[in-house]
DNA sequence: CCCCCCCC
């Protein structure tokens, strides 16, 4: 293994054998010249744990030269603390004194049949120069993941795309058998393909999911060194110990990714528009998957924010968000009208909407607002009934234990909303002249529904579309006699647009269009 | 030296 037996840096000798040594990249590097010393930066580093078990085997290390080329680097666990201590991750050393062995074809890390070996003659010195590359990948892209996993002992994968969900750790398993735990990370490539990315144990539990939702979004996320597979007919990119992953890391793909996400919210914007919409090449994908659901059109809010609302009043987005505030200028709750959805003032009654004669059915919705944040920005959302269900109970239950009814006294219950934790799908409200723009409540996804959304085959319950409710287009079907009041807008009458007939669209935002314009397209969908 | 990467 080590060929380094002539040299002993503990001899008075060292320093003229240290000049003798000369420096090389890790090209010019020879497996039978001991004569080298190496410059480099410390990329990842690891400790090799077997699976099951979990027995520690091996440290090792990945280095970048100057060049930007990678070796890894493996040392006895008997080093092993030392060279956790000597060797600090992106800092940068000159190291003399190391073997070689040729790389074990099982975990390879990198496409190199050479690995150093580093032992107690290993001598490491910090430098101050720090003109080294900061990453190495050697990505596969989406449709050679397939041609990878035939082979039989691949080098581990390196993967890059956008984070498309972050579900929560899983355990698994018990004393009786083996007990793990798991974290599972959607990566979606431009075309819409996710991949699904699995942290074990701790990596599991050290995923820094705080970090990642105050990031704006969309989120890139490198990941390097996985073990590929298929796990229940799907790939599968499973970590391994010498996995390590990135967020937006400061590379080309990243920056390609970021672009091509900016190129699609310009491209909706065209669509909307009813302008000619230039068309990608993309299918057009359902997600029934809840968790992919919750996790569409997961735009930051301080881009919503910056967003033309005129371009977007279909879609819907959704967010993981904190509620700031209930806002106590905004009436919590109204009197709606059966057939309209409209606001009745009090007293007042809708002779347009019903046959003379009839006895009309007004019923109490909620109409609160609210001030939520995703850490990008504050944005204000009106909360109708029945998308509130999930978050609050039914207004009516509400009613009944409040003392005072008038609907500017925001009750307690509402209040205590304030400081919680949502994920939140909600669409653009429609735009007032000035202000910021503001959003409309349309599900709360914080948990799987147990039964599949009985609201969007709901009774002959009449459509709400008062001036801030568009929403309920999406949850009951279209009124036989769709009249715009000052209260109403027209756009009950618009949602049959649909832009282009071309199932060729841009997934990211079409799918909603398509569920809100046509409810029975879910509907079958769901059955 | 060999094995071997956790979940249906």
């Amino acid at each position: 293994m080590a060929l380094t037996g002539n040299v002993d840096p503990q001899s008075q000798v060292s320093a003229p054998i240290l000049q003798q040594r000369s420096l090389a990249y890790f090209t010019d590097l020879n497996p039978a010249d001991n004569r080298k010393f190496i410059e480099a930066r410390v990329y990842r580093k690891w400790t090799t744990m077997k699976v099951p078990n979990l027995i520690p085997t091996c440290f090792s290390c990945i280095l970048l030269d100057k060049k930007g080329s990678a070796i890894q680097a493996n040392a006895d666990l008997k080093e092993k603390e030392r060279f956790q201590h000597d060797l600090q991750i992106n800092c940068v050393y000159r190291i003399q004194g190391f073997g070689f062995e040729k790389t074990d074809s099982w975990g390879k890390t990198l496409d190199n049949d050479m690995t150093l070996c580093f032992g107690k003659h290993t001598q490491i010195d910090p430098l101050k120069d720090n003109d080294y590359p900061y990453h190495y990948f050697s990505f596969a892209a989406y449709n050679e993941l397939g041609g990878r996993l035939e082979k039989k002992n691949p080098i581990l994968t390196d993967y890059i795309g956008y984070i498309h969900n972050v579900e929560k750790v899983k355990e698994y398993g018990g004393a009786t058998g083996n007990k793990f735990k798991l974290r599972n990370i959607g990566i979606r490539n431009v075309n819409n393909n996710v991949v699904t990315f699995t942290l074990w144990n701790e990596k599991a539990d050290n995923f820094e999911e705080d970090e990642y939702l105050k990031m704006t979004k969309p989120v890139v996320l490198a990941v390097s060194s996985c073990y590929l597979k298929t796990y229940g007919g799907q790939l599968q990119l499973s970590a391994t110990s010498a996995t390590s992953y990135y967020f937006n890391p400061p590379i080309e793909e990243t920056a390609e990714l970021l672009a091509a996400y900016r190129q699609i919210l310009q491209l909706i914007s065209y669509n909307q528009d009813n302008t000619a919409a230039p068309q990608l090449e993309v299918q057009t994908e359902r997600l029934i998957d809840w968790e992919q659901e919750r996790t569409r059109n997961r735009v930051a809010l301080g881009t919503l924010l910056q967003i033309d609302p005129n371009t977007q009043q279909r879609v819907l987005f959704t967010q993981e968000v904190m509620i700031l505030q209930i806002d106590n200028t905004h009436e919590w709750y109204y009197q709606k009208c059966d057939e309209c959805g409209g606001k009745l003032t009090y007293g007042f009654v809708h002779g347009h909407c019903h046959q003379y004669g009839t006895q009309p059915k007004p019923q109490k919705s909620y109409s609160f607002r609210l001030v939520m944040t995703d850490g990008t920005g504050n944005a204000t959302m009106t909360c109708f009934s029945p998308q509130t269900d999930g978050l609050i109970k039914d207004i009516n239950t509400l009613l009944e234990e409040v003392a005072d009814k008038s609907p500017e006294i925001i009750p307690a219950q509402i209040l205590a909303l304030e400081n919680t934790r949502h994920v939140f799908q909600f669409r653009f409200a429609k735009p007032v002249a000035k202000g910021a723009p503001t959003f409309i409540l349309q599900k709360v996804m914080d948990h799987m529904p147990s039964i599949l959304p009985a609201s969007t085959e709901g009774p002959s319950s009449p459509p709400v579309a008062s001036t801030y409710d568009q929403s309920a287009i999406h949850s009951s079907p279209p009124p036989a006699t769709p009249l715009a009041s000052q209260e109403t807008p027209t756009d009950v009458a618009t949602v049959t647009y649909l832009p282009g007939s071309s199932n060729v669209r841009k997934e990211l935002f079409t799918a909603s269009i398509e569920e809100e314009i046509n409810p029975e397209a879910k509907k079958q969908k769901t059955e």
